[in-house]
DNA sequence: ATAAATGCAAAACGTTTGCCATCGG
DNA sequence: CCGATGGCAAACGTTTTGCATTTAT
């Protein structure tokens, strides 16, 4: 029962969060998981309707997907891909505010940088 | 020489902003325009590489076309689909406040949120 | 025995590309 | 003539789906 839930779970929550279903699938196949892709996606899916994972969607790029379910934003270097969280103290009251609006469901923030390394390299 | 782009571009400047290459499509076959999706798709791409117009990935659905350049945020309404700007003062420096930062080159900020006449009708 | 879970291959979706015809100078 | 422009169809990368098989109870 719901076998694959619990070893994409677990890979999740190990992770650094942020990972893609493509990452997932190859962890849990590395550790011998008999698993594939769409599946990955499927189960990835499901957890993030739950509300017990996040779905992150990124510029483009694949999606990703984030064990940590508390409104927060995203920096993605421009040059290496690395992804790091970025939590902005109420930013929901200010749209709210700024969007006269009476709330928001939620909110997406992605935020293009060059990350330091990168940038000590010259990139 | 060209034709395309200012028909496109003119297109863009007429509407609310935040159409979809596939509005823009159909508004320029509507007004006689020997047009093919895949053109439309190219000119826009190239508006959005020269600074002109502001190319807005959205969650999920199709790339948003912005006549609006400057740095805003989206608000999508979840029941109808509607697209309002929201402009968040000082929301760069805060990023890079919170971030530990330097700098950042771009920002993207989608907001789900149930529009007033969605409310209204009990969506 | 029955329902849920899952692999696999194929479809679907938005977007981009390659190639050829056409247009303008 | 030559280069830029743009239509068309095919390719692409990501994600979802349909279906048959396996698994669990």
């Amino acid at each position: 029962m719901a076998k694959l839930q619990d070893t994409i779970l677990n890979i999740l929550q190990d992770s650094q969060g942020h990972m893609t279903a493509e990452d997932v699938f190859m962890l849990a196949k590395n550790q011998g998981e008999n698993i594939s892709l769409a599946s990955t996606y499927r189960v990835l899916g499901q957890l993030a309707d739950k509300g017990i994972i996040k779905r992150v969607k990124t510029n483009g790029q694949k999606d990703m997907f984030d064990k940590n379910v508390y409104d927060h934003g995203h920096l993605v270097c421009t040059s290496c891909g690395k992804v790091a969280d970025i939590s902005i103290p109420n930013l929901k009251e200010l749209i709210v505010k700024n969007a006269v609006v009476d709330d928001i469901i939620s909110y997406n923030l992605n935020i293009d940088y060059l990350c330091d390394e990168c940038k000590k390299q010259g990139r």
